[in-house]
RNA sequence: GUCCCCAUCGUCUAGUGGCCUAGGACACCACCCUUUCACGGUGGAUACCGGGGUUCGAAUCCCCGUGGGGACGCCA
């Protein structure tokens, strides 16, 4: 396989139903970083074959979704237009009905396939009876006789509703050798004749999957370990096409911290909300990527560039991961302490605004603010906490200063800090004109310590902790200081 | 119930028979830096699911338990 000439294309297949969970981010994530390590092309294949629960609405999610994340795809609806782009379209499934018809015909033709006329609820009725029974298995019984071909053909043209099942033969084992789990055999009784067009005229999974990956000539299918099992359909269908097996490789599935598979109610799950509550793309990317695989060099920050350089199959976990919050806080905020000031700020204004924040935006005071409050940020969500102590409109003092508010010296200290501020001549106070002030104070009031510069921070945040002074005041315009100080003051 | 997969610190993991008195990261604790809070630094506590084999030697190989997960849909 290492040496093979014909080049690696692998796919995407999301089914349009909400928003892209993060499991879906990581099986798309190590596609892409698989077919961006060899070269080869990554394909969004969408699988709206479920009418009920697919909707166009879900597909744009999706592909906002990839989009934030910046996972872009070689051939696919285009992210914008939707018109597919490559030359194996249709990309959406639901388009693609032609092809599976022609496709299930050749199965019926020759006796691999059949028309199955049952409903819904004999099927029920089916189901519940041989449970009844104690029966060992739940399958569904072929149908006997069957009805033939041509008989079941012009049923189906005078109107009448039915499925299309695939006809398994011999009863024998199926050996898929994978690239996680190695050799991994499914006894063929494992699964009844299954479905593979519904009576509606639409493909289920295992088919449209098989006939899909085979017609786009995809050469590694990485996908969930919930698709495991349904391997040895689609190797049927393989086989039953003569088309060529490609290489499979099942992952982990990714778990909640009560270890059930991660859904909903564990909190967020979508790519969509870690958006909303200020991660950035590349941390989640980051964090996930190391759910279920693990840097050959021991790296846990790692870049999009370091990701694919250093991404393969073979250090790819078939053990299940917990999705843990606390680390992806911790991949988050180290990522945006390597963001520098200007890019930083870019991802930051439009939430910052939102929140009605309005501070200077000069590239100096910028920077300045950035360099005393980003080793402070978690998420992109904390700088709004973190800047709107500077904004004037913001400003009143907490109930967390109570204690300081009390002290008999804080007066003294506010009186000296304004007149203070009134003899400074310029507009703001540099670190170093705030040291000398603050050291005047002291000595004018006699106070030290916790004594001297809480009550100064009062008068400057409303609250007795929070970012350095002599970084904080700099920010600050002397008119913002002398209002504050005046209304903290107020509320003695 | 049947079949399939999985099993190292609380969590993510390294480890492919001797380099392991099991390494790293997150979280936790202590200390240092710091006139607060962070950031940063140093150190600490914590794991090979159980039982049998194989072997001179097993976290690593095999078997059996146990536990967890997945599948058994006209969902994907």
């Amino acid at each position: 396989m290492t040496s093979s000439k014909d080049a690696v294309r692998v796919r995407f297949a999301p089914s349009p139903t909400g928003y892209l969970h993060v499991g879906g981010a990581r099986t798309a994530l190590y596609n892409y970083l698989f077919a961006k390590s060899r070269g080869g092309t990554f394909i969004l294949r969408i699988e709206d074959t479920d009418l009920e629960r697919s909707t166009e609405e879900s597909m744009r999610m999706q592909i906002g979704d990839l989009a934030w994340l910046g996972l872009d795809w070689d051939e696919g609806p285009d992210p914008v237009t939707l018109q597919d782009k490559g030359p194996h379209g249709p990309y959406r499934q639901s388009r693609r009905a032609g092809i599976y018809m022609e496709h299930a015909d050749r199965l019926l033709e020759r006796g691999l396939a059949y028309y199955d006329f049952r409903t819904d609820a004999e099927l029920e009725g089916l189901k519940a009876a041989a449970a009844a029974a104690g029966a060992a298995h739940y399958q569904i019984e072929r149908p006997n006789p069957l009805v033939p071909l041509a008989e079941a053909r012009s049923r189906v043209a005078a109107g009448e509703k039915a499925a299309i099942r695939f006809l398994i033969k011999e009863k024998r084992d199926y050996v898929l050798r994978d690239l996680i789990r190695g050799e991994v055999t499914f006894p063929s009784d494992m699964v009844g004749d299954f479905v593979i067009m519904r009576s509606n005229g639409m493909p289920v999974y295992n088919f449209c999957c098989v006939v899909d990956d085979a017609l786009m000539e995809i050469t590694h299918v990485l996908r969930a370990e919930e698709h495991l099992s349904n391997t040895v359909r689609q190797m049927m269908l393989y086989e039953a096409f003569g088309y060529a097996l490609p290489e499979f490789g099942h992952m982990s599935i990714i778990l909640g911290s009560d270890r059930q598979k991660l859904s909903k109610r564990h909190g967020a799950t979508s790519c969509h909300e870690y958006n909303e509550r200020g991660y950035l793309p590349e941390a989640l990317e980051n964090f996930v990527a190391l759910l279920g695989w693990s840097s050959p060099k021991g790296d846990e920050i790692l870049s999009r560039g370091q990701l694919i350089e250093q991404f393969s199959t073979e250090r790819l976990n078939a053990a299940p991961a917990v999705f843990d919050e606390q680390k992806l806080a911790w991949v988050n905020a180290t990522h945006v302490r390597a963001l520098a000031n200007g890019e930083l700020w870019e991802r930051l204004k439009p939430r910052l605004e939102k929140e009605g924040i309005s501070v200077p935006e000069d590239r100096a005071w910028v920077d300045k603010a950035l360099d005393v409050f980003k080793p402070r940020m978690t998420t992109l969500l904390d700088a709004v906490a973190l800047f709107r102590p500077l904004s004037d409109a913001a400003f009143k003092v907490g109930e967390e200063s109570r204690d300081v508010l009390g002290w008999a010296e804080t007066p003294k200290i506010w009186d000296a800090w304004e007149s203070g501020l009134r003899g400074h001549a310029a507009e703001y106070l540099s670190e170093g004109d705030f040291q000398t002030l603050q050291d005047r104070i002291k000595d004018a009031v006699g106070v030290k310590g916790k004594q001297l510069f809480m009550p100064i921070r009062v008068a400057i945040i409303g609250r007795p902790s929070g970012a350095e002074l002599k970084e904080l005041v700099p920010l600050l315009p002397k008119s913002s200081l002398l209002k504050r100080v005046q209304e903290a003051r107020a509320s003695l």
